[in-house]
DNA sequence: ATGTCGTGAAGGTCACGA
């Protein structure tokens, strides 16, 4: 079977669920990992999943800010929640789907790395000091639990655009928070933790320009192109045999009140 | 190129985070 994973940072659920249905409807992903869905558990829309084919849905959400679901057609198992750096933030949620009963599940990591604010000085901002423990505390915990050691896999938002073919202009954007040497040195030790496999750049060579996420600053987001791969899957080093394709759903930046990120589909053939 | 969004708590707009 193909089981086909997305993840997308939908600034907030209950805001965009049409272009949630939209984008389902179109691509038809077996599971969907959302990121900033920014209402508390009790708010998240359901029953709207439920109607879309995702009778099992994981929710790890909070009060306007942050959050992150997993909704699936497929049942989720061993739902769990972990907190970083003690902030009570609502960044991270995991489950296990079992496309194929004659093989092992698969356990999926669902991330919404801190933005970090603007100034790229942990002495003086705290939230680049947050983001930059947070990364130190995935690296550990990911390795220490060896998550990539069974087949794994890890999306979500994770606010750095690690390779120079990630952003519109690397000189430019070297002292920007998303793609600061210190953020990216930190990311490749959260993917060196496990082996993981970076899925997006199996598809599109390093030197070639890829991004998921266009500021809402932007006159024309597609006119003036200035984007960032903010958003990743990762997969165990296990599963990348099982790759089958990827895409950027760049048009839906486009469509009526959009999210400033658009999704990423990976699929997995067993 | 400091511009545009979403949320919440007010309170008919602003602060904050992104």
């Amino acid at each position: 079977m193909r089981l086909t994973i997305a993840t997308w940072n939908i600034n907030s659920v209950r805001l965009r669920i049409n272009l949630v249905a939209r984008f389902v409807e179109e691509w038809a992903p077996d599971v969907i990992c959302l990121q900033e869905t920014k209402c508390r558990d009790s708010e998240f829309p359901l029953s709207s999943f439920h109607k879309l084919g995702y009778p099992h849905v994981a929710i790890n959400g909070q009060k306007g800010y942050h959050g992150v679901a997993i909704a699936s057609k497929l049942p989720l198992t061993g739902i769990d929640r972990r907190g970083f750096c003690e902030k009570g933030d609502a960044r991270h949620l995991a489950a296990t789907v079992t496309p194929d009963a004659a093989r092992a599940p698969v356990r999926l990591h669902n991330f919404y790395v801190p933005a970090g604010g603007d100034e790229p000085d942990p002495l003086i901002n705290p939230k680049f000091a947050h983001k930059l423990a947070f990364l130190d505390e995935m690296a550990a915990w990911m390795g220490a639990e060896t998550l990539a050691a069974s087949d794994a896999i890890v999306v979500g938002d994770l606010n750095i655009a690690p390779l120079e073919a990630d952003v519109w202009s690397h000189k430019a954007l070297l002292s920007v928070v998303s793609h600061t040497p210190i953020e990216v040195e930190k990311l490749g030790l959260v993917l060196a933790s496990g082996p993981w496999v970076d899925a997006m750049r199996r598809y599109v060579p390093a030197e070639e320009k890829l991004y998921t996420w266009w500021s809402y600053r932007a006159r024309d987001w597609a006119l003036s192109n200035r984007g960032r791969r903010l958003d990743h899957v990762w997969v165990s080093e296990s599963l990348a045999p099982r790759l089958g394709g990827m895409q950027v759903v760049a048009e839906s930046r486009g469509w009526e009140r959009p999210s400033d990120h658009a999704p990423v589909l990976v699929h997995l053939d067993f």
